[in-house]
DNA sequence: TCCATAATTCCATAATTATGGAATTATTGA
DNA sequence: TCAATAATTCCATAATTATGGAATTATGGA
């Protein structure tokens, strides 16, 4: 991933309408949602939502394709995991085990959190 | 990590000498680098790089730690990963087969990227 | 063709952010 | 105490970005 593309993909997700549609697209899966399904969930009016999504999409981070009437969004995972590995890129110059806590992102919470069950 | 965290992270990395410097630091391993090095590294004037570094402190993203006469900033490598967590939490609902490139970062591309050899 | 629905564009206003020279504030050694 | 070096704060200017109602542009069913 080059600097510029890692920029713009940063600073799409820097917004909190934009964080919170680009989430919900990863969580969605491959096939995505529609944008009226999408300014539902998360209460947003339609002219903001689709100023949102453009940025999104001029980003890299989603992209739609439209289906009969509806446009269909989904996240670029691609995208996604491009710019986690351009922010640990070369970690610790390769020797991740002298980073202390790690440059490994944790052990992958994928799963929705769970509470932790006393013993 | 909270939502207000990860918007002040990425808008923290949201900006080309903001980047650079993070990425600098993080190549750089729990030790840091001096205020000067990293502004003779990235070539980014005193008064400049203070504000980018107080942006990237304020986010949680570095840390300062005061050394005789030197500030050593150093990478925060648990709210880079808390970020990246972030982003991919409940990825595809949990099923990150179902995603087709993935949820995962891909094999983890930690070490500087060498030419492919031809067979 | 006409109507209803889906989504985008237009636009003015408001708010936030980056820049870097000059002045200022630590910190140390002499 | 003084001088030298390290880093930050101050500040005015310039530039970018978010908001959402109203108008506009697809698309498909009747």
């Amino acid at each position: 991933m080059e600097v510029q593309s890692a920029l713009a993909a940063l600073a799409a997700l820097a917004q909190e309408t934009r964080l919170a549609v680009f989430r919900h697209l990863v969580e969605a899966g491959p096939e995505g949602m529609t944008v009226g399904r999408i300014g539902e969930a998360l209460q947003v009016p339609a002219a903001t939502l689709s100023f949102h999504l453009k940025e999104l999409s001029h980003a890299g981070l989603v992209t739609g394709r439209q289906e009969s009437r509806f446009i269909w969004y989904s996240a670029n995972y691609e995208a996604m995991n491009g710019l986690i590995a351009y922010l640990t890129e070369n970690c610790c110059r390769g020797q991740p085990d002298a980073c202390g806590v790690g440059c490994t992102p944790a052990p992958k919470s994928t799963a929705a959190k769970r509470k932790k069950v006393p013993a």
